[in-house]
DNA sequence: GTCTATAGGCCGATAGAC
DNA sequence: GTCTATCGGCCTATAGAC
């Protein structure tokens, strides 16, 4: 692959992720990527064939981040530094990443329906690891025994929600976007929530 | 208004609120509507005029069950079991209005394009009367003095998920719906987090 | 590899019969 | 008030010149 290719490529992809994002796979027309992409439209079709080949090319590029800010999650051993590392991680890829979250939530939304079978079984296996995790901590005394599937959901949603309705959050807060400090606090308040609520311990020092 | 124009009113605003639901604004088309109503697609067109007049009225039409919602947080004096019927309320939307939360979703999350600056006003308002009552409470010790609005947002977007992102619920739980219990599980376990997490005390009984 | 100019299909909307 | 039959515009996709 030539380098201009490759440039072009990721030029495209940019472009498409916003504008995905911002409308929707239906709503968006393929003319308004090329101008955000500041290209001319057969272009994208000539590196991507189709709309819909190029959705799902988004759709691939924005799941890297996504997948990985579970990592906090594997490398800390103690359980509050590992909640704590992960809600703030989430957190960081919706301030960061706000785009790539939003093209997935509207899939998700919407039943998964271009989602390729591969993201959808790392995506599993990903909840699987991680609720494992929790049960395991439970079983060793280290939080209460809730239902770790559910606080699982409660952390993702309560973390998307700053990049997927961000309207929402910017309106009940009054400002024109959020920033830094906005971000700081909700990590405190979700953490709060999940050590509070859920009564996590820290590793005995032995 | 003749009994006869109430009733298809009313049949196509429920056919059109599922179908804008699972598609979005853009994907859907009258004719997948005029289908699912079982009427032929120019009656939409008699009763509404546009696609886009339909749309906006099956945003006011599910506006209401998502207004409601907040009833328990006005009528309860005391801070836990406020927060707990507020919850369980908030649950009870996802479980039994889905479609009316995904087409709201859907709107906030592309900026709110459609929506009526009446509904705007009625939702601030709402988060105003929310989060003053919220901030009473701490002002006399009945909970821990946390971030009210980041609150809000954590409840609001832990209760939606389980409308809104369905799909991922059903597949990390392995199910096909969610049934009864399920909800009743998330909402032990929201609730846990937010009195627990906020240390939310009962009023003393005097 | 790049881009102008155009084809072609789909879907919102309506004319007009009943 | 209801519905069949059709229009017309918009937007994906490509032919073909450079």
């Amino acid at each position: 692959m030539s380098r201009i290719r490759a440039k072009n490529e990721e030029i495209i992809i940019r472009a498409a992720s916003r504008v995905f994002a911002e409308n929707g796979y239906a709503a968006t027309k393929t003319a308004a990527i090329a101008e955000l992409a500041e290209l001319p439209k057969p272009n994208i079709y000539y590196y991507f064939g189709s709309k819909e080949k190029l959705y799902r090319a988004v759709l691939e590029s924005v799941t890297e981040p996504l997948l990985v800010a579970s990592a906090p999650f594997i490398e800390y051993r103690d359980p509050v530094m590992a909640l704590t590392a992960y809600i703030k991680s989430k957190l960081m890829i919706s301030k960061d990443y706000p785009y790539a979250s939003k093209v997935f939530a509207n899939e998700i939304m919407h039943g998964a329906p271009h989602l390729p079978e591969d993201i959808i079984a790392r995506l599993s296996e990903q909840t699987r690891t991680l609720s494992a995790k929790l049960t395991d901590w439970m079983g060793q005394g280290l939080m209460a025994p809730v239902d770790a599937h559910h606080l699982l959901f409660a952390i993702w949603a309560s973390t998307q929600t700053y990049a997927d309705f961000n309207w929402q959050i910017t309106m009940a807060l009054g400002k024109e976007e959020l920033d830094d400090q906005d971000f700081e606090r909700a990590a405190q308040l979700i953490t709060r929530l999940v050590i509070g609520g859920c009564e996590v311990q820290s590793l005995p020092t032995t």
